[in-house]
RNA sequence: GCCACCUUAGCUCAGUCGGUAGAGCAACGCUUUCGUAAAGCGUAGGUCGCCGGUUCAAAUCCGGCAGGUGGCUCCA
């Protein structure tokens, strides 16, 4: 029998028998180790265990350990899944079923929608076919062949993606037991390599992702290669429970999203607007430093406004209704810039004058479909940190660097040191603006990005019709992403508002228009500061920094009087006046989330010192006022 | 908007088989004047999301609508 030559990643060159698998490599190196692999990587090529070697090849024996063995888990317990829906509910017939991040879905197209209670059966089903630790195995298939036999088992979803798949590739099937999908693979080698795994939820998709097709119902779940592992998910998905700002922003008595005032449209009591101004405010002032005008626009617009600038035509499903005033259209603004060109085109400009950068806190309103709102994240009526900058192609890399860095500082700032950057390009139909600038903009963002050396992922073809764009989403203390920084070029706006600058030799000049938001909304960073932080805001945004305990109500005057001082010293400061004991008030202000409080009685009268009790209860050496007040202010300026 | 689920006091939630509503916390009053995560007693608080149907009788069963939650699509 001919012989092939293995090499090992140690580097060692085995020989076997041609037609040896991955599985034969294993035992013959432990049974053990073949117990714990999962797959095999042939030639840099995931394969299954089984895969017959033909020829010489490299190999990588995967197990539980390594980073691939997961989604190939995720892949199979997807398999699984669809296999005891078949077994329960013959009628209903399945789609496709991949792995994303520590999750799988399967959709399925089914008369009755699943339910909450179907996932525990189906559950119960999956254990069986755990338990019967089926073998999984591999065949190759012409697509005539695959046509006919899934038309045959009446997997009409099946037969529509063999008859898009390519004429040359080669068709897999996967079959297990009483179950047999189509499939690339590779998967585990038998169903009960399952180690531990939980269905999710149940959830609506359209086939294929478009709204047009029919509604799948999808089941969601997750695989892991121990119980200790899917614990730990399971614990993180409800840690993220316990941020979720929608229920802190309740309990923290910060904003409210009421049916009474309209959907997607936010309420901001007192401590969430006091953090808000805070915000703003340092908005305001990074803005100032680094050369930023600030301006001012208005709500509403005329419909000629938004018919110049395309809105009218490209963008009105998410614009709210016409308002008719005096015989006349007007349109609630869905963004702002039209107003920053109009603030720009008030005079004439000189390239002298270039860059301009108009920033604005601009308070926009879309029509967004009511299912996709979510909280904060996700709202009807949002401010922007928006800012419009105009310069000549000279300035352009300037401009683009000085405005990542500027996100980096404005983001750190808030304790986000993690993103990931998406650089999204011209589409290949839809654009407008020559294509020339479109690769000057998507040059100058590259080159900035490699510059400043930022690793970034390129979504080909994804930017919007008017412009390429760099999206930076920051990652939160628990490993989160969110999209909150967006830098976009327009090459619509220029042209529709006929923008131009005088040259040096001058002639009329385009500029180009940088439209960008760091927040991107107050309402999203908010949100997900709330997450971010668990609603232990730092000191230097808190609403509310500091709460006086007196002992009991014999030193409330006492304690008012020191409430005056810390107030003096632009700290903000509760006192908790109440006929409570002190116990009960210090549990408020932790359940509150209140950065420190000082307790306040006797001692405290007599001595003039007073003991900061940082949150969750540790205490600093007694200090007296003028002290404690330079203590929390140069906290406060930390950032 | 679409699919599934949910909606009971200010908040968190019980409420069995259809028989007219219950707890804890919060609020208010009284007692207590208290030293680092919940003092005691008392009072008040509800058209059970809304509209309709079935029934002698509906928080409970059925239908419609609204709002919310998880997804899909979309997105700051």
């Amino acid at each position: 029998m001919p012989s092939v030559n293995i090499t090992l990643p140690d580097g060692a060159v085995k020989v076997y028998d041609q037609g040896v698998s991955p599985m034969d490599i294993a035992l013959s190196i432990s049974e053990g180790l073949a117990r714990n692999c999962v797959v095999a990587e042939v030639n840099h090529r995931l394969t299954d265990m089984a895969y017959k070697i033909e020829e010489d090849a490299e190999i990588r024996l995967i197990t539980w350990k390594d980073s691939e063995a997961h989604d190939v888990l995720l892949h199979s317990t997807a398999h699984v899944m669809a296999q005891a829906v078949q077994r329960l509910f013959p009628e209903v017939k399945v789609t496709i079923g991949p792995s994303i991040e520590n999750r799988f879905y399967y959709d399925f197209d089914t008369e009755t929608p699943f339910t909450e209670n179907d996932l525990l059966k189906i559950e119960a089903e999956m254990k069986k076919i755990i338990k019967e630790n089926l073998t999984v195995s591999r065949s190759e298939i012409s697509r005539n062949e695959a046509i006919k036999l899934f038309d045959k088992m009446g997997e009409s979803y099946k037969v529509e993606i063999i008859s898009e798949i390519p004429e040359d590739e080669i068709l897999s099937l996967y079959s297990q037991g009483d179950f047999t999908d189509l499939c690339r693979g590779p998967h585990i080698p038998s169903t009960g390599k399952i180690p531990a795994f939980k269905l999710l939820s149940v959830a609506g998709a359209y086939w294929r992702g478009d709204e047009k097709n029919k509604m799948l119902s999808r089941v969601y779940g997750t695989a892991f290669p121990s119980k200790k592992e899917l614990n730990a998910y399971l614990q993180l998905l409800k840690e993220a429970k316990k941020r979720d700002h929608r229920k802190l922003g309740k309990e923290l008595d910060l904003f409210e999203i009421s049916d009474t005032v309209g959907q997607g449209l936010s309420l901001w009591f007192p401590k969430g607007a006091t953090m808000r101004k805070l915000i703003e405010d340092y908005w305001h002032k990074e803005h100032r430093d680094r050369d930023y005008d600030i301006i001012q626009t208005p709500h509403i617009g005329k419909a000629e406004l938004w018919e110049t600038s395309g809105h009218l035509s490209f963008y009105k499903e998410s614009m709210y209704p016409v308002m008719k005033v005096e015989n006349q259209d007007y349109y609630l603004k869905p963004m702002n810039c039209p107003f920053h060109i109009m603030v720009y085109k008030r005079h004439q400009t000189s390239y002298r004058d270039l860059p301009i950068r108009y920033a604005e806190l601009g308070t926009v309103y879309r029509y967004e479909l009511s299912g996709v709102l979510h909280g904060l994240m996700r709202v009807r009526g949002f401010t922007q940190d928006d800012a419009h900058i105009f310069c000549t192609p000279e300035q352009l890399n300037d401009e683009v660097e000085k405005l990542l860095q500027f996100s980096f500082d404005f983001l750190k700032a808030f304790g986000f040191e993690e993103y990931e950057l998406y650089l999204s390009t011209q589409p290949t139909e839809k654009f407008v603006g020559e294509p020339v600038l479109w690769e000057k903009a998507q040059e100058s963002l590259r080159k900035s990005m490699e510059k400043m050396d930022i690793d970034y992922k390129v979504d080909e073809g994804g930017g919007a019709f008017y412009g390429p764009k760099i999206d930076i989403k920051i990652k939160d203390a628990i490993g989160r992403l969110w999209q909150c920084t967006t830098i976009q070029f327009d090459f619509n706006l220029p042209d529709r508002f006929d923008m131009t600058y005088t040259g040096s030799d001058g002639e009329a000049h385009r500029p180009f228009v940088i439209h960008r938001a760091i927040m991107g909304s107050l309402e999203r960073f908010i949100g997900v500061l709330i997450e971010h932080t668990a609603g232990k805001f730092p000191l230097w945004y808190a609403p509310v920094q500091l709460k006086l305990i007196p002992v009991s109500e014999k030193y409330n005057d006492f304690a008012n009087k020191i409430t005056a001082k810390f107030r003096e010293a632009d700290l903000r400061v509760e006192m908790d006046g109440r006929n409570e004991r002190v116990g009960y008030k210090i549990r408020e202000a932790e359940t509150l989330k209140i950065p420190y409080m000082i307790v306040i009685g006797q001692q405290e009268e007599e001595s003039g010192m007073f003991k900061l009790r940082h949150q969750g209860g540790e205490e600093l050496a007694p200090m007296n006022i003028k002290t404690m007040i330079g203590f929390l202010n140069s906290e406060v300026d930390k950032h």
